[in-house]
DNA sequence: AATGAGCGTTGCACATCCCGCAACGCCCCG
DNA sequence: CGGGGCGTTGCGGGATGTGCAACGCTCATT
């Protein structure tokens, strides 16, 4: 829409494959070498080209900074949120966001269930680590060293006969759940209660939260619940475009509003 | 120098802030509401701005997207080798640079010593790990979970007398490393080889490389090895910035080329 | 249901600001 | 000493970005 920019932005990608001169730029934008030297100039007067000192163009630092700023500043529940409410209306049960940080499992959102039965939780409360969905789903994605030494450090409470029992058992669960890209907790933490999760992804593809839906087997079995898993996870897919900024906009409404 | 594009990138920072509507965009530029709508089109047809559903704008996905293409296609070796050459032009030592990849330490660039007497190594040789200085450093950067697991496995072979015994010293000396900003091997491969290393870090931080200068104690005695450190750190702490792409040019010939 | 405010969007005429050209300075190499 | 390559500068013409005003839409209010 606008020449000048859109050209200066051109660079960017350009620059990105690896370092360039001056000519180069120019002969690969397709313009004059002077108007490539204001356009590179005027990038590096924000920081976003840096130019070595065999005097090539290359991206500079101010671009990382930026993107880490965004991301610091990007709250998964803001943009999560909405896609929760609407999975909560359409399917009437109770919808949690959890994220992972320095070893605990922490709800930070909480959609409650329109039936008069709910079970326990609040935002803020740390989760059962080693028997909730969403607990298996962020830990699932951590890299193997942190994930054994967190799966190790962990106490095993039978909170019920079906809940994870050891370290050994919780790894290969989590094997799995990494495998297949969705988890449950089916009456591992209170008998009567089962969950459905999946994980929310950042645009480097690392797992940044993870949400289920929870219903107790006296409104729902656990296989109704389960054969709402395509949902669950169309969200969170939704949900994962939109804090990844992706430019695929696939209209959210299809996913937030339909059946 | 550009006025537009100058308008168009002042957008980035303060959208890293947080998300902001068209209003406060042109408002903080101090430009039309229609002009900023332009600018934000560009931006976005660039997939750097990104339009969430509430129709304010963020920082978009390509901003990471870029930040690593260009960090993936960046090479150490291209930006440390000049700085090498000098430092080994000035010493007259034999300096390397080695990364760290899936569990082991590799050289991956090498300025041979003038004096007759040389070490034995070869670029794309996995390093002695555990007691090589530049080992040292790029360990001693691991999160701590992997630091573990990685020294566990290690092997510690008796090399001389100073090697690195077992796991527990090696965490020990790791630990220091990490404190004080630099690394030694005195004789712990070779009776009669000392090295004096140093980290060279990326812009988020993070140890990307390291170097070091070595040299056999029948040139230089370890004291005199030693007393090099400062101009290896300051060597280590250019190839950083530049590496990173600090915008802080601080003339890089000062380093390269002074004593 | 009607009204109005707030916001994003559009078309247009003006003049600003960007473009390409050509010439210059510099460094390196022959 | 001379030539080629590269980054840099000043300048006039004109394409291009700019601000204005008006429109349409959504949403909250009466």
């Amino acid at each position: 829409m606008s020449q000048t920019v859109d050209r200066a932005l051109s660079i960017l990608p350009l620059l990105a494959q690896g370092p360039a001169d001056l000519g180069q730029v120019a002969e690969r934008l397709g313009v004059h070498k002077s108007t490539a030297l204001r356009l590179l100039r005027t990038l590096h007067e924000h920081g976003l080209v840096h130019r070595q000192q065999d005097q090539r163009y290359r991206l500079g630092a101010r671009l990382f900074a930026l993107a880490q700023e965004a991301v610091e500043n990007l709250d998964v529940r803001d943009i999560a949120h909405p896609y929760l409410a609407a999975l909560n209306e359409r399917t009437g049960h109770t919808v949690h966001l959890a994220v992972y940080e320095e070893g605990e499992v922490v709800y930070i959102d909480k959609v409650e269930s329109r039936y008069p039965v709910r079970m326990y939780s609040r935002i803020g409360k740390p989760v059962a680590i080693t028997v909730a969905a969403v607990a298996k789903l962020l830990l699932a994605d951590l890299p193997e060293p942190e994930r054994r030494a967190v799966a190790a450090r962990l106490d095993y409470p039978p909170y019920t006969p079906r809940s994870t029992p050891n370290a050994a058992a919780f790894l290969k669960e989590l094997a799995t759940v990494r495998e297949q890209g969705w988890a449950t907790d089916l009456g591992g933490h209170e008998e009567s209660i089962n969950c459905v999760g999946a994980p929310i992804r950042g645009a480097d593809g690392r797992v940044v939260a993870a949400m289920s839906v929870s219903a107790p087997n006296v409104v729902v079995t656990a296989e109704e619940l389960l054969a709402l898993l395509p949902q669950v996870r169309s969200t969170a897919e939704a949900i994962s475009r939109e804090y990844s900024g992706s430019p695929a906009v696939s209209d959210a409404k299809d996913v937030k509003d339909s059946a």
